[in-house]
DNA sequence: TACAATATAATTGTGCACAATTGATTGTCA
DNA sequence: TGACAATCAATTGTGCACAATTATATTGTA
């Protein structure tokens, strides 16, 4: 018996992001270990680069994960140096995460990597940015419509 | 000191497909629990009803997921029933997998999963699938650019 | 001021991903 | 035939994701 086309692999697009998203972590990879940096840590030093000390609350609305999935991997950045986390002295429910002078040290070298990343798609600046834009679009509606 | 702009989290097109590929996972749960099932089972389940029995190696090459995602996983699936692990006769070194009838009778149940999915998405088939089609040649782009 | 409700991060438990290694089997070729 | 390379799945170890729960602190309110 035939699958019908509904369920037949090659038409999901859940699959094609799913498949886009795994080989785009895994092309960043080789940039970001000589860095001693995974994709989400990347993630996280982005957000950091941009204003430093944010609350763990804060930085998972940024990056859309929440405390089970940032927690241990704070500290693992903790130990690696990168950051500090400190209970917020006004309200000691807070953690604030601040980077370090590794941490902060850290841009310079990550500099490249976009660029890198941008050579390896091998697409268009425009193409990318709507492309972007599409993804976006799709996230919004999937989270807004549950 | 201001991040440059290719260090802009809102900038990366990585980050975009990495969220947009974590929602259409977490909007799958709801759909893929009561058949017990999760987002990559479900996708073995997706090869397995086009055709049954095939290899670890050739449902890996199906889904680019290697002996050490999918061994533990199938041996989750195999638990609930849902499929049989068993050696080539042939060839000592093959496992092939197959369906159960448990496994099979699922199909009819999952055929609601896709028109729920499309419509959670709530955008055109044809969009649908020129955006798949985008993710597709990304993806090949930095498989073969390696 | 008590005390319930809320907010925040941490913890627990499950299930992927993936690199690297291991072990068993098969193929090859001198 | 007998080493040796290649193939395939399983294993080991690390690091996410995420649901559900817990612990602590703060806020709102009767």
């Amino acid at each position: 018996m035939q699958s019908p086309p509904q369920l037949r692999l090659d038409r999901q697009i859940c699959f094609a992001l799913y498949n886009a998203s795994r080989a785009v972590t895994l092309a960043y990879a080789p940039l970001l270990a000589p860095l001693g940096l995974t994709y989400p840590q990347y993630l996280v030093l982005l957000v950091l680069w941009e204003e430093d000390g944010p609350s763990v609350k804060e930085l998972g609305a940024r990056l859309e994960l929440d405390s089970g999935t940032l927690t241990p991997l704070l500290k693992r950045m903790e130990s690696a140096r990168l950051v500090a986390r400190r209970r917020d002295a006004e309200d000691e429910r807070v953690v604030r995460v601040r980077l370090t002078a590794d941490g902060r040290a850290l841009r310079a070298k990550a500099a490249a990597v976009p660029e890198a990343i941008s050579c390896k798609l091998g697409t268009t600046r425009g193409d990318m940015a709507r492309l972007r834009q599409e993804l976006v679009d799709l996230t919004r509606a999937l989270r807004d419509g549950r």
